[in-house]
DNA sequence: GAAAAAATTGACAGCGCTGTCTATTCTTGG
DNA sequence: CCAAGAATAGACAGCGCTGTCAATTTTTTC
């Protein structure tokens, strides 16, 4: 183990741009009135000497952290790609992004927020759903008077910036391609209730089925919690009924995955004697026959944006600018093999 | 947005606690020589005043950070699975874990690693496969002396600690299992070359057929990379072969995904007629029909060693324990309904 | 019981940077 | 050409903590 490399301080670089450290701050930061010539000067000195600052010290100085924090329930997919999609922003401007999972049944929860956030003052925290509104969670964040940015929220939706997709159109887009495709008797099966986007994919499905004056069955509805596990038995359980559905609408692509899955048992074939849609574009959907009809959602400029918005805003020292940004990305709509118009 | 709350520091604990603050610092830090009516003296005071240390400061003063740095290449499946562990073992001892995915591709990297360890002095760094072969980032590691820890590594075992299976001797099992049933005609798809998994197991591979007097049929070896599409490719192409294999042994569980996805497309029944097996345990292994045989990692485990090798030997002060510790972890064989005997 | 050794505590400086306030230089306009 | 104001730069302290070293107390030894 060789020994700690000396690292370049400010003096150094002022030394050598012939300038006070605090010149060189201001560099750093970007702060207005330096003039041109120093500013080039001091540019060229941290080129030379290869200077980084000291987050440390720049942290404990301006009482800030350059850290984002990212919370999310258990790492997944979905998560994944998020954040990539952040830590990529956050480099772009020297923050980082500290992923914290929490397990939100425990009673330990706003214990271990309240250590987190005591120890250092994250700049802005990125609420994964259904974090976005837990109430422990969000009462600690506001106590610390940390920004947070929610994503896909719930409830609230004004209270503070958001990202998201619009669910409800692309619930409605998906239930108006099986109608289109023929389908009468329709299958649903809902996500997680603490999230917000299950409640808005399921008013999509009925609100397209009534737009077109199509009667929904509510045996066919039946709740999965975005797990494959649940998918199981609520397929299992629609395609048991008397009369049972000519597709399936899935909440998510675990889900739908498990209907296939299901399908393939009761020895039907897919997707001549049953449709089935998901939502998500997760890996598994590409990796299955059929492939699965889905939304992707962009997530990775999603996650983009909320790493932005704390980065640019700064809103720790500035506050969020008015109105509170909510952004709605679009997605798209993709037809794979899953679906197809229902056996005559 | 409400102020920043006042946040205590170690002068107030010490007021309290009638100490000095060096004395908190002591109890804080786990030193030793604090009599233990002072300890719980000044425990009691932390308590009191809900005292979080402030990292920043703490890092600045004593030149640590109390971060783990994770470096992979995409974020996904094994990662998050990772992560969490590693995350959750970073927290019982106030430390974070910064999730950092390179593009191994690019020219940048080395600059950018640079950028990264110049800002915040880490405190150990684990790496995933296949970083921790990759020359530019070890260099720059190397220049940092920032102490490693290497998941799955390849090339110079002994160089610095790690954490693993015994991939070779799980290959061996799958192996084996295969020839138990009564197979002969074995296909095998390599996963990434820079992978040491890779090597190992193929190895397993190669050493248990020939232990058993099996020849190996080289038309019968891809190389797959680790990817779906890749499988794809490869299964096409054995199935497509003049004496096509009774069985199927892909060096991850998402290839092993494409083997039975090209299997049904060639009108196979599954796993009468071609048994499939994987490696890795990922969620799609148990979300498609036939659930595949294949070989579950402690991912969770390794994650947990890999921080607590950094947190507890802190090897940035004092170097790595001699001999490197090198942890070789306990695997499950997990045996489902893709592998069955060849049909007769 | 006194000297030596060990255990325990504190004083002080400083980690590398930025906020605040002051000093200096450069623009203006009349 | 000079005063007023703006632009630019620096001095200095201090963010909250820990390393170093010295001071004090306790324990041990003979």
């Amino acid at each position: 183990m060789s020994s700690p490399p000396p690292s370049v301080t400010i003096q150094q670089v002022a030394d050598l741009a012939e300038v006070s450290p605090k010149t060189v701050s201001r560099v750093i930061n970007e702060e207005q009135s330096v003039h041109e010539d120093t500013r080039a000067r001091v540019l060229k000195a941290i080129e030379t000497l290869n200077y980084r600052p000291n987050l440390n010290a720049r942290g404990l100085a301006s009482n800030r952290s350059f850290l984002i924090g990212l919370f999310c329930e258990k790492p997944g997919d979905y998560l994944s790609e998020f954040q990539a999609g952040a830590v990529n922003r956050c480099r772009e401007s020297s923050f980082h992004l500290l992923v914290e999972p929490w397990d939100t049944d425990s009673r330990e929860i706003g214990r271990q927020v309240e250590v987190l956030l005591g120890q250092l003052r994250l700049e802005g925290v990125i609420l994964m759903p259904p974090l976005g509104d837990h109430p422990v969670i969000l009462a600690k964040l506001k106590d610390a008077a940390i920004p947070i940015v929610r994503v896909a929220p719930k409830r609230d939706l004004n209270a503070t910036p958001s990202v998201g997709i619009d669910d409800y159109a692309a619930a409605r887009q998906v239930t108006g391609h099986l109608l289109g495709l023929g389908h009468r008797r329709i299958g649903f099966i809902l996500g997680r209730p603490e999230h917000g986007a299950t409640e808005q994919r399921y008013l999509g499905f009925i609100d397209e089925m009534r737009a077109r004056s199509v009667p929904v069955d509510f045996d066919l509805v039946q709740t999965g919690n975005f797990e494959f596990a649940d998918g199981l038995v609520c397929a299992e359980r629609m395609l048991r009924a008397a009369q049972p559905p000519t597709a399936i609408f899935a909440s998510n692509d675990d889900m739908a995955a498990a209907v296939v899955s299901i399908a393939r048992k009761f020895g039907l074939e897919l997707p001549r004697q049953l449709s089935v849609t998901g939502f998500d574009d997760a890996p598994v959907a590409s990796m299955i026959w059929p492939e699965l009809t889905t939304v992707r959602q962009p997530v990775a400029a999603m996650a983009r944006l909320a790493a932005s918005l704390i980065i640019e805003c700064s809103p720790r020292r500035r506050g969020w600018p008015t109105p509170i940004p909510r952004h709605v990305l679009a997605h798209d709509f993709i037809v794979r093999s899953s679906t197809a118009p229902p056996r005559a």
